[in-house]
DNA sequence: AGCATATGCAAGTCACGGCTTGCCTATCAA
DNA sequence: TTGATAGGCAAGCCGTGACTTGCATATGCT
């Protein structure tokens, strides 16, 4: 039985969607064109605007981001509450092995 | 210009490797056969020892796992100290768009 | 209405990663 | 020394994911 949580790492395991969180943390709220316009002139990626898209939708999925619609604007909103379980995950209750006392 | 932290993210994107750190947290310090053995009973894991190896040497590459050699044994130690600078990473320092005040 | 802007949908390509298979090395016990 | 245990190395298969291309939809401005 794997864990049910994999969106959030598999989202986190793409350094184009890091980047993307980085922009949205320094500037909330941005839209898919602003997000195209800041990574290639700040971060130098040259991915299109649809690879761009599609990063989004992943890190929706995963709950990192949530979006707002208005009008033909959509807006990307940073939620990072979800990367809390990844430090709480593997906090340490350890029983030692004998090999390790 | 990417960042230069991808394996530790790379890691952390399989749910078998997670579950590997599971089980260092749950009994740190175990060999590669305690490994497979608990993964398999525990886990319904059916990957090769071979599998198992490799996934061990990526979060040792991650820098989430330190393993020491004593005989013909090799214990892996768990190190969640990596962990720390993902939540830190997206820290909200926001400055808001127009739209979003 | 007509056009530009902002985004969505879908199929196809291609490289990378996870896994297997097969064989090899090293350590310890009888 | 022989056999069993613990682990390592390397090549190959194969599915998944990132990206592109092409077209479609929707909103706003003049």
């Amino acid at each position: 039985m794997l864990d049910d949580v994999g969106d959030l790492y598999q989202a986190l395991a793409d350094p184009t969607r890091r980047l993307i969180l980085d922009e949205l943390t320094g500037r909330d709220g941005q839209t898919l064109f602003e997000i195209c316009g800041r990574l290639a002139t700040k971060h130098q990626v040259g991915s299109s605007r649809q690879a761009i898209s599609q990063h989004l939708d992943v890190l929706e999925a995963a709950g990192l981001i949530v979006t707002r619609r208005q009008g033909r604007y959509k807006f990307h909103h940073l939620d990072t509450r979800p990367l809390r379980s990844i430090t709480e995950r593997w906090l340490r209750s350890t029983e030692p092995t004998r090999e390790n006392p």
